[in-house]
RNA sequence: GCCGCGGUGGUGAAAUUGGUAGACACGAGAGACUUAAAAUCUCUUGGAGGCGACUCCGCGUGGGUUCGAGUCCCACCCGCGGCACCA
């Protein structure tokens, strides 16, 4: 027998699988199919990194598996070509993007072929090419021509670096998700597309003539598809649908109605009343200031409002705001700033008042100052916002900050107060921060009542701890006005004054603290003590950070739900009954009304760069905006441009490509230079792989209903708020506008969990910690880089990277190797009694649980079995022999379960054991029930739910002979002895469980 | 802050969904083969105690439910990911 070489073996499959087309999706109208999915990779310069190794064996298992349990399958693989990666090395060596594309897609494809992954490479894809894009682009025109694409004015994000606008979604943080620049607003008007159409159900154009069909949107399609609660949290999360109301705020103008109503509180009331009466029919919308609110039970309580600097209101009363210069420089200000600035949370809160102009709170008449502040956002509601500092954190460090009423209208429940009736209250204690900078928690002495180690003179005992810092952060932050920075809490304030005001610091300790006897220290010096050193010392006893809890009394904002009080017509009512009552009112007034307000906008598509699909628009001075007949597509990207970034398309200055004459006046007219955001390249990529060369449609829709949707998609976690959601968008559009008869594209979707560095950290060029996939097959061989990867755990979690555990799976495949070539198994079976039942037991054990944890993705633990069954067969072959036959049909199962994983070894030692066609025609095996019937179990036995002891019995043993042979034995009568049984408790072919009184 | 996921040996991880915690591997230790090393094979390997049979303790912490809890409930701590001044 020879040595097991996977150089030797698995080139000479892959090169025969390639000729023999065996990845080939078959049209067997009698097979269902499967439609089985990768992300299809951006062809980066860097090759294939193993993270992509990970997700694409995980699929080609399943699809392997797939068909040799009789599906179609259809495993296709192409690519994201597209985007600015290349673009900008282009502007660096000068090397055209289609150039360092092409030689990408060469080495990834090569490195995929090597490790043995069986795609159907003629459906190949790639988003660059014009024989795809154009369908970009047709699909460009069908959103245009049903109003999802349009262009308009807008405040967008804009990368200084890449030059170029982004959509909300390649925003993180407020930087650019490629190059991590500060992103700046910027007015520019550009395309969208209108992906906010889709958040509900709609219904979709009525195709069969069976009249329209509801279709599921953006939220609820996500209670249909199977894929992980992150990814649909997130998406729920971003599209941040908020329920609440629209309240219209009647303005007064100071020197207008005021002083016709004269001075008094009563009389700007009537005046109020009067003006109010005569505009809320009115649609004078300028004389109103309108507002979005989650909750309107809290309308009492608003005592200011906020515009946002954007907001229409101070152009409109321009004449009217007393302080318009301030207010101007104000908003200057607020305009340079980038979102990332806008947004510090650290930083103060700023916001000036527009004097001369205010508002009234419709429901009490009361006249309150309007003030305009960065910390509200134009984009999100109605870019204004009703105040309400006592139950809104931000509102109330703002009213603060300016000395503004803060009305409490909702008593919230004190859960602080719960929780202190049942502990006990030790002592109150005052935070101190030490001349070493060390934090400590001080306790007040119960006797003297005293703070020792502040007033020093006083005496007394004291109790010292390291209290986690993060926590302490957050706590004092919000309650005691104290500044923290760099992590470390830097003032602590007076305490008494807190503890005068109710918001003193109160400790409380659970009663184990208490019963293990609290010892303080004596005298009044303040001894520093970690954690660490105080159990040391033995100064305290069993002091853990969960034995000490600190809270604050009497918090002033707060956000959570309680019962209305001062609330006139609210009073008494629990927070979700108020917010309906409230809402009734004011629909009632006409001055608000039920609202629903999101977080996400419509989708930003156009960019300034230039690889990417051309949008097939020309801008004609007489006829405005000409979609680009569907006849002259492609529009095709010019390659002889210099694509250096301006801030304008590099395409502008290419006067081949911009000038062209009308397609309506045949006058000339201007191309759009603009490109696609590469996300919409890759949102309908996979309705082509169902035909992938139709020049007439971007596919057939024939074709589509064959393949349709995706059956099981595999990709990494960063795509689930971009082009996850995108993808579902352009599906629903398409559902919309009778091209497709489904609205999810993905019914059951995978994150493959990242591949950490060896020391746990990312892998990265730039720490020299990346494996490259190419050498450890060049060492190990594909299979057992497919093995060991998928062996690493399961595949959602992230994990790091072993290289020494690989010789784990390497050791099995050469085991698995030799135990195939050896006669009987490679043991010496002369002589000894025959066991064919055990080997058939064996091998229809592993089928069952190998096929199992395929069809749920748990390919470790299916390793983990067909490793138990060669360390089983070893147990078993040392005492017997087997026939030919039973070892035979070990073989070819073994290799058949073993197939998905290691293709290569498996298919060479097919053929090695005489076989003339691919293991990969063959089918899977069944399992036969009858060797998985176990006649005898381990019955355990257990006296007051402890293992005492263990017995090996047939596994439809009867309960009562089960108990009779416990009871018999003597490791049980040692436990009973002495003792009276209660009873017992019998799981069949499990346990019994004495228990005594 | 909100939402989601997680915390089990020296390491990667299993655990039939409430029933023997640590499967399967890696690493480590001891031994066999060898002139030697590598490879391979055998045994040991959660912690503590005991010569031993065995005993006690162990799934982030503290409680609870149960005959029985890694698994269910309550409270908390820590880590990771998403969103974040979204009213």
């Amino acid at each position: 027998m020879d040595k097991y070489s996977p150089k030797e073996i698995e080139l000479k499959w892959q090169n025969r699988w390639a000729q023999w087309e065996s990845a080939k999706a078959v049209e067997d109208g009698a097979k269902p199919k499967k439609y089985i999915l990768d992300m299809f990779p951006y062809p980066s310069g860097a090759g294939l990194h193993v993270g992509h190794v990970e997700s694409y064996t995980a699929t080609d298992i399943y699809a392997r598996y797939c068909r040799l349990k009789g599906f179609n399958v259809l495993h296709p693989q192409g690519w994201d070509a597209f985007g600015l990666p290349a673009e900008n090395y282009a502007i660096k060596t000068g090397i055209h993007p289609a150039e360092t594309t092409k030689r990408a897609v060469e080495t990834f494809k090569r490195q995929m072929n090597s490790l043995g992954l069986s795609y159907d490479w003629s459906r190949e894809v790639n988003s660059s090419d014009p024989d795809y894009y154009k369908w970009t682009q047709w699909l460009f025109l069908q959103f245009y021509k049903n109003g999802l694409a349009y262009k308009r004015m807008a405040k967008t994000n804009w990368c200084p670096s890449c030059q170029t606008v982004l959509a909300n979604e390649q925003v993180v943080n407020g930087a650019c998700e490629r190059c991590g620049t500060a992103v700046v607003q910027k007015d520019l008007e550009q395309w969208f597309f209108k992906i906010t159409d889709f958040i509900e159900p709609s219904f979709a154009n009525d195709s069969d003539g069976q009249g329209p069909k509801k279709m599921a949107g953006l939220l609820n399609g996500l209670d249909d598809v199977d894929w992980p609660d992150s990814t649909k949290a997130a998406q729920r999360n971003w599209i941040g649908r908020s329920e609440g109301a629209t309240v219209k705020f009647p303005i007064v103008i100071l020197n207008e109605p005021r002083t016709r109503s004269g001075g008094s509180e009563e009389s700007i009331i009537g005046g109020f009343k009067k003006y109010y009466r005569s505009f809320a029919n009115a649609q004078d919308d300028k004389m109103f200031l309108e507002v979005f609110t989650t909750r309107p039970d809290t309308l009492f309580g608003c005592t200011y409002m906020v515009v946002c600097p954007e907001h229409p209101l101070i152009s409109n009363f321009k004449f009217q705001i007393s302080n318009f210069k301030e207010v101007q420089k104000y908003i200057e200000q607020a305009a340079m700033k980038t979102d990332l600035e806008r947004a510090e949370l650290t930083k103060e809160k700023t916001g000036v008042k527009l004097e001369g102009v205010s508002a009234v709170n419709p429901v009490n008449g009361q006249e309150i100052p309007i003030f305009v502040a960065d910390y509200v956002l134009s984009g999100y509601g109605t870019g204004a916002i009703m105040a309400v500092p006592a139950h809104d954190v931000r509102d109330h460090e703002f009213a603060k900050k300016y000395g503004l009423p803060i009305t409490k209208v909702v008593e919230a429940d004190n859960k602080n107060e719960r929780d202190g009736e049942e502990k006990q209250i030790v002592g109150v204690g005052a935070l101190i921060r030490s001349e070493s900078g060390k934090f400590i928690f001080q306790l007040r002495d119960a006797n003297t009542n005293r703070f020792p180690g502040m007033i020093a003179p006083f005496g007394g005992g004291i109790l010292e701890a390291e209290l986690p810092i993060n926590a302490l952060k957050r706590e004092l932050s919000e309650e005691l006005n104290i500044t923290t920075e760099d992590g470390e809490v830097s003032l602590i304030g007076n305490f008494e004054s807190h503890f005068d005001r109710g918001k003193f610091i109160r400790m409380y300790y659970v009663a184990r603290f208490e019963t293990n006897g609290l010892k303080m220290t004596e005298g009044a010096e303040t001894v520093e003590l970690s954690l660490a050193e105080a159990l040391e010392n033995k100064k305290v006893t069993n002091f853990t950070k969960e034995v000490i809890r600190i809270f604050f009394g009497d918090s002033e904002a707060y956000a959570g739900e309680g019962v209305s009080v001062n609330s006139g017509f609210l009073d008494g009512l629990a927070t979700v009954q108020a917010k309906k009552r409230m809402i009734e009112w004011l629909e009632e007034k006409k001055i608000g009304r039920r609202a629903i307000n999101y977080r996400i906008r419509d989708w930003l598509i156009s960019r300034q760069r230039y690889w990417g699909a051309p949008i097939p628009i020309i801008y004609c001075v007489k006829c405005g905006i000409v979609p680009v007949p569907e006849s002259d597509l492609p529009v095709v990207l010019p390659t002889d441009v210099d694509f250096k970034p301006t801030g304008e398309s590099p395409l502008v200055h290419s006067a081949k490509f911009q000038d062209v004459k009308c397609p309506h006046c045949d006058e000339p007219a201007r191309r759009e230079a603009d490109t696609m955001d590469t996300f919409v390249c890759s949102s309908w990529y996979y309705l082509r792989y169902a035909d992938p060369d139709n020049d007439r449609a971007f596919a057939d829709p024939k074709q589509l209903a064959k393949w349709l949707p995706v059956d099981l998609y595999v990709g990494g976690a960063e795509h689930t708020v971009l082009h996850l959601l995108y993808s579902r968008f352009f599906t629903k559009a398409l559902q919309k506008y009778g091209y497709l008869d489904f609205n999810e594209p993905f019914l059951k979707l995978r994150h493959q969990g990242t591949i950490l560095a060896p020391d746990g950290q990312k892998m990265s060029k730039s720490k020299g910690n990346v494996i490259n996939p190419d050498e450890v097959v060049a060492e190990y061989g594909a299979d057992a880089l497919r093995l060991y990867e998928m062996f690493l755990g399961p595949l959602e979690d992230a994990k790091p990277w072993n290289t020494a555990s690989i010789a784990g799976v390497s050791r099995f495949l050469e085991k698995s190797w030799k135990v195939v070539l050896s006669d009987n198994f490679g043991f010496k079976g002369d002589h000894l009694p025959n066991n064919d039942e055990a080997i058939y037991r064996l091998i229809n054990r592993a089928i069952k649980k190998v096929g199992e944890d395929i069809e749920s993705m748990k390919f470790n633990t299916a390793i983990s079995e067909m490793m138990k069954i060669l360390n089983d067969l070893k147990e078993v072959m040392i005492s017997h022999s087997v026939t030919p036959a039973a070892e035979d049909t070990f073989k070819k199962y073994f290799l058949i379960i073993l197939s998905p994983f290691a293709p290569h070894i498996a298919e060479e030692l097919w053929f090695r054991l005489g076989e003339s066609e691919s293991i990969f025609k063959k089918s899977w095996p069944e399992y036969d029930e009858k060797y998985l019937r176990v006649e005898s179990v381990n019955l355990v036995v257990q006296v007051n739910g402890k293992l005492r002891h263990n017995l090996v019995v047939a596994s439809e043993i009867e309960e009562e002979d089960a108990k009779k042979l416990a009871l018999e034995s003597d490791s049980v009568k040692k436990w009973l002895a002495g003792k009276e049984i209660a009873k017992i408790i019998f799981v069949s072919g499990k346990l019994i469980n004495i228990v005594t009184k």
